[in-house]
DNA sequence: TGGGCACCTTGATCCAGATCAAGAAAGCTG
DNA sequence: CAGCTTTCTTGATCTGGATCAAGGTGCCCA
């Protein structure tokens, strides 16, 4: 009743997939007008969720899947012995929730990394809309064979990266993935503790602690907290892959 | 021409959907017969493949899917510097191709470690049938989660995992897949070589070898070269996870 | 404005599994 | 079936990154 106007204001705004900056990144890519609002009929757009707060957990029933639109989410599976493993970390405009296609149970749990929004799309809604618009059902594929595929990287790079590539190849990839979303590709705050990305990557916190040193020390990067700045990005790239061995 | 009568049956069978021994596992599982007839008139089954054949390599430009009907296959990335990471094994039934629905260009090779078949579906013709066969669809989105969480536990396996719970997962795992086709959960022959073993769980292949030696030791299999024999599945069972660590 | 906590860093030691190095066994080919 | 090649095994040694241990640093909240 009495909530300040400025904090009304933004909660009443009409927030379209037509007005939305991610459109060009997200599943309106590709699609006409008419198409977008006829996809804009359907998307749920829910109140934020705090840092540390789950989106679902592994076991939820769900039929749905969730567009990240503000914020940041991590992705990872529990066992029964306690420990964890993050299988991924989720941008705006990147798709959430294919874990539970198979069943309609979740196999993994997402939690935000920050304070987050998505955009919901309800299962049988949106098979319903791909059925109309077959450029939606193409975006929705393309999405799913992302994912795919960059499941498939990080099962080369768990598989054999060295601790040196793989972080490279991490802060390669969050790069061009702030870049896409008109962020810097050289300074960016990285929303996700040593932790997480130690056990993202496959490594103890203390070696993810040491690579950050040493990148440092060699001119590579520059490291205040959980501030980046790349100082040399070819270079950078260029550890990605090993200076080739046998063959 | 001249071709023996068995082997001229063989081929020209007429072997439909419908009649297929794989239903229960595959695309058809759950469609009423003539849902099933109307993805079989799309179907199209090919020559065999044989042993150390591509159905595909990567940046192959691709908008089909495949179902394995007989024999098995393997699914690697390569690398610039000419090393390989083996992504999947498939056995019938399993679905194969999903890595080209990002671009329409495969991210990986797919090459046959046996004579092969396979059921191909155009992609085209697959959207348009799925339109008026939500049974499939459904069936479909299935396969789809079940491929992403199959690479969620290679995540966890890769991430976490010792050599022996590696192996024991794998073991296990192939197990109940066969188990699954109708044939023996604890009797089977490897497809793959001790090589394409290691490459996939990320061990040396010297290190595979150990192991089979240390559980036949421990009564836990028998091996003989790659017929495996489980004596003790529960055992087995029992070593895919830690015995708890911390918390 | 200081006390507690979560997160991060740095150093010392250890070990699982890689790598190197020979063979042995099984398949293939002429 | 002799000679190759490929695949697998077994032993010896080495090492990248884990683990253990001990602070440091910034932050939240009373």
């Amino acid at each position: 009743m009495s909530a300040p106007r400025q904090s009304l204001d933004i909660q009443t705004i009409k927030i379209s997939c037509e007005l939305c900056s991610l459109a060009e990144l997200c599943l309106p890519r590709g699609l006409n007008e008419a198409e977008v609002r006829e996809l804009d009929e359907i998307v749920k757009r829910g109140r934020p969720i705090q840092r540390g707060k789950h989106l679902y957990r592994m076991s939820d029933q769900d039929h749905s899947l969730y567009l990240v639109r503000t914020g940041s989410f991590k992705s990872y599976l529990s066992t029964d012995d306690g420990d964890e493993q993050v299988v991924g970390f989720h941008l705006p405009g990147e798709l959430v929730g294919l874990d539970a296609f198979e069943t309609g149970r979740h196999t993994c749990s997402t939690m935000a990394m920050e304070t987050s929004t998505v955009c919901e799309l309800p299962g049988e809604k949106l098979n319903h809309v791909c059925r109309s618009v077959p450029g939606l059902h193409n975006q929705l594929q393309s999405l799913i064979g992302k994912e795919i595929s960059a499941d498939h990287s990080m099962l080369l790079l768990l598989g054999k990266k060295s601790a040196e590539e793989r972080l490279a190849s991490f802060l390669v990839s969050l790069s061009r993935r702030f870049s896409e979303r008109s962020f810097s590709p050289v300074e960016f705050n990285l929303c996700m503790s040593r932790q997480d990305i130690g056990n993202y990557l496959g490594l103890a916190v203390e070696t993810i602690s040491r690579l950050f040193a040493r990148f440092q020390e060699d001119n590579l990067l520059a490291v205040d907290r959980r501030l980046i700045k790349i100082k040399d990005l070819p270079r950078l790239k260029s550890l990605v892959s090993r200076p080739t061995k046998k063959d």
